[in-house]
DNA sequence: AGTGAAAATTGGACGTA
DNA sequence: TACGTCCAATTTTCACT
């Protein structure tokens, strides 16, 4: 892996608060000239450092006012195949994480109304035979919620 | 709310996908002029459905190879105050919050290292007067881990 | 690797329908 | 609101340090 030097640090942070700034503004607030921020970024993107540039939509725009976390739990080992594959093709999925502990798998959702996360749980959840037991966190609100990488400490 | 019409809703999933493709790309997929393209990303930007375009970094080239969720609990409400400052202010916190059920507050935590876990949870966690109870769930691998917003069902 | 300046591409503003 | 054109801004390339 290649390893990040302070300028790409900055860099980094600057990226992951606003894509679109101009060359010239990170430029000006890193204090290198534009084409090397150029280079670096393209570096960076190759490398596989920045994994892609991305719209953030707010959910609420899209009528997604419902955050849940699920826990799901199994016995058979056979269950999780087919639970992944079902997981990984619903769009109200978010995240689904393999976890330690009294669950198999933590799944992050979101999805209209408390109608939609009932119709979810009984479509997509239970309807994995094997599955024998879940519990749904509701998120009543969420204080924090980025994606940022923190860049402090990297690795030597 | 604004309403978001067919063009809208396929110019958000394109750029939620990818924000750096130019405009010209985006109007030969979508069939409009650039100029209109143009137009509607200002108008999804103002409104406030694109909160912001963002580069994705990928964690463990900042060495945070372990994915944490921690669930945390008290009793007495005073509590919540102090511990949203510490959590807000933590680096090593992706994601806070509030939840239905037993606990309290539930987080998304990425740290490099088991030991760097046990730090967070004794200094940042515990060190709030009156948590009485934590629950941390180790990520053993993600399954499935996006932002995108599903876009698929609109609220008339 | 980093730089500055030229060349190519892109995005933003405007007038029209 | 959508479109096309024009101009400004931005990105990219390149020869040199």
């Amino acid at each position: 892996m290649a390893k990040l030097d302070d300028t790409d640090r900055q860099l980094l942070m600057l990226l992951q608060e606003d894509d679109r700034q101009p060359l010239a503004a990170l430029s000006e607030k890193i204090g290198v000239a534009v084409s090397t921020i150029n280079d670096r970024i393209k570096r960076l993107v190759r490398s596989g450092i920045i994994s892609g540039f991305h719209a953030h939509v707010a959910p609420e725009a899209a009528g997604l006012n419902l955050l849940a976390f699920i826990m799901v739990g199994w016995s058979n080992p056979k269950v999780e195949a087919i639970f992944l594959e079902k997981v990984k093709a619903s769009p109200d999925v978010l995240e689904c994480h393999h976890v330690t502990g009294a669950w198999n798998h933590l799944l992050k959702v979101r999805v209209g109304t408390t109608r939609d996360l009932e119709r979810f749980l009984s479509e997509t959840i239970k309807a994995v035979d094997g599955v024998e037991r879940t519990e749904t966190l509701i998120t009543l609100s969420s204080a924090k919620e980025t994606w940022k990488v923190s860049l402090e400490a990297a690795p030597s």
